[in-house]
DNA sequence: TTGTAGGCGTTATCAA
DNA sequence: TTGATAACGCCTACAA
């Protein structure tokens, strides 16, 4: 310990400050020449200061390598600059959809770009008293200025509480019943859109592997697949779709069964990319041609569907958008509190590869147009 | 400024509180009759109170669900009750691992339990600027007590600077050069004694499906399989040996090739429980028995591996313990700053079903005893 | 055991 | 454009 050696004996157990020492507003003040506030004013960015202030203040502070203390700013302008993060517990073993870990992802970037910082928010026990000592902690204790929730799930306490206080919020995915804004897309006309196009390419026995049931995405995408095969008179069979839980080792199985079938389809959608690889692997090992013997069409648009053998036609998410409303979303309500719920809906994109049975993909189509309800 | 409304006209633009009034310490002092600091003593669990004082301040407490201002507290205590979960930018594509899930889970539960925060840091560039960029703001801020880092990868810009700066940090999993404490459980040992097990079982032609490339956790565990092998004089035949990346469906791939070879292994070690279920699906799929035409054995110990068909033996690590243990040392780091950096190994557990031979799992076998080098 | 008073490092309000 | 001067809400010697 003791640290910066020099005569002394024994430095009274003071910690020793590992780069500089840390300096506060009234020591750049003072070394710059100016009060207090100017400095202050030079950290946020406030207009009222000279050029010359600004650039000696500034000065000082990288010199110094000065950051102003986190605490003390949000004791005094009642901000935060903290986000919450909430992964329902009952999330976990959806987690191996990629999907997801790309949201998470694309919602950490946009806070980082915002200059906010995330709190992760999962609580233990999936109990109401578990949920209500996390909130009281963390919202009653003024952590955090708002909050994100993550592929809701109904019941989730967390969320009404959220609700109920009117603290702000916003879900990426809709609710079904739940007042609170959100983002999502729309994945009901996106997979009507998706399987038209497999319509149009001909295909009348077109198979669906779902996603993990109860997820309000996953039924929505269902019923555009069931609304696109109705619109265009082709009879449902209930033989052609399995349900799956987004990941791509459930997918090669349902798929497996597919093949299997007396009367097997000749193309499959699949509610995640994850899926459809697995499809596609099951596809393959069977000794069969994509798109020709089995036409794949994912769902999500993660990065891999391009790079896949062949490339796999699929319905993009814009997931760095996503996150990034998200956050601005929220930042916006953290403002205006009283705002009235808002929801957006984003457009998705048909990338058409080599997997639908469009060749070398040429154009890609918009589908959901961007409109703001409410 | 005005606030309390009473008289006037409209009360300007103030933030309508959702439950009750927000209070502070000096309010619930008055009502309870004491002063402040009887409160904050009350508040902090302080034992100089008289218990008429301590119920009487917790009733006005509990009667206005009082929660302390997270703030104005770390700005007198010094502390921020916060702690960092650094998720390394480039695991991502190992995230389909069942086990990272769990641990981040642990981490999650331990530290709700220690009453601290969790505030997610993932750096976006993945550059040495960028982090700098989050480390200054976000520990150059005091925004956080200390930091837990999830399945460390070399050349993370982040650890280095937590290392450089000698900041509070624990690693889940060791290091191979870089000087911050750790917990971890002895990869080399488990898997050298699982592999063990198998050899006693009566095989000589074991495999191995190892996991993903370039984390320290799957190198020793590829280590402790040779060993044993070695120590046994079993021939080391490096077509048994496949790499893998922790996920189910390459692993079912990987035992695919592996169950077409001219002298296929009549067992298979698996660097994960989730590559574990790929390769029984493999195994089941090639109309294989098991653990009659194979035996198989994982690693982590998750829970799905009792369930499997058969029940999956595996090498267990003691994932809420992981967390606990990180949480704890790392609160006791930042008590101690001065402290050298601690290494702390936990034992794994050689849980044995029916997968690898073993009837109906008879006991357990701890491996890795624990043990508190350096 | 209790209370008093000063301080933690910023922001924000007013004057100047 | 600048600078005093209050807050902000809590902790902590120190005194009683």
């Amino acid at each position: 310990m003791s640290g910066n050696g020099n005569g002394e004996t024994a430095p009274p157990a003071r910690r020793s400050v590992p780069g500089r020492a840390r300096m506060n507003l009234e020591q750049i003040a003072r070394l710059a020449g100016v009060s207090r506030s100017t400095v202050s004013r030079v950290i946020n960015d406030d207009a009222r200061v000279s050029p010359e202030a600004r650039s000696r203040v500034q000065a000082v502070i990288d010199e110094h390598n000065y950051h102003p203390n986190a605490a003390a700013r949000s004791l005094a302008s009642r901000r935060t600059g903290i986000l919450g993060l909430m992964i329902p517990r009952s999330i976990e073993w959806v987690f191996g959809d990629l999907f997801f870990q790309l949201i998470i992802k694309s919602i950490t970037l946009a806070s980082n770009d915002a200059g906010q910082n995330l709190m992760l928010l999962m609580e233990s026990a999936g109990s109401r008293e578990g949920a209500e000592r996390l909130f009281n902690r963390v919202v009653g204790g003024r952590h955090l200025d708002g909050v994100i929730v993550v592929s809701n799930v109904i019941e989730e306490p967390l969320v009404q509480l959220l609700a109920e206080h009117q603290f702000p919020a916003i879900l990426v995915g809709r609710h079904p019943f739940i007042d609170l804004s959100f983002v999502d897309v729309d994945n009901r006309i996106a997979a009507r859109a998706g399987v038209e196009h497999l319509i149009a390419h001909g295909h009348r026995r077109i198979a669906m592997i779902g996603g993990a049931t109860g997820l309000i995405a996953a039924v929505d995408r269902q019923v555009g697949y069931h609304q696109a095969l109705v619109a265009a008179g082709i009879p449902i069979d209930p033989a052609l779709f399995r349900s799956g839980d987004f990941r791509e080792m459930t997918a090669y199985t349902q798929m497996r069964a597919l093949l299997a079938l007396p009367e097997p389809p000749t193309a499959v959608f699949c509610a995640s990319d994850a899926m459809a690889f697995g499809a596609m692997r099951a596809i393959h090992d069977a000794g069969l041609a994509i798109p020709d013997d089995m036409a794949v069409l994912g769902f999500d648009g993660i990065e891999q569907a391009a790079h896949a053998s062949p490339p796999l036609s699929t319905i993009a998410q814009p997931v760095d958008l996503l996150g990034r409303e998200a956050v601005s979303m929220l930042l916006r309500r953290i403002d205006l509190p009283d705002a009235p719920p808002m929801h957006r809906i984003l457009p998705t994109e048909l990338q058409l590869r080599v997997s639908c049975g469009c060749q070398p993909a040429p154009a890609a189509l918009s589908i959901s147009e961007e409109v703001t309800p409410v």
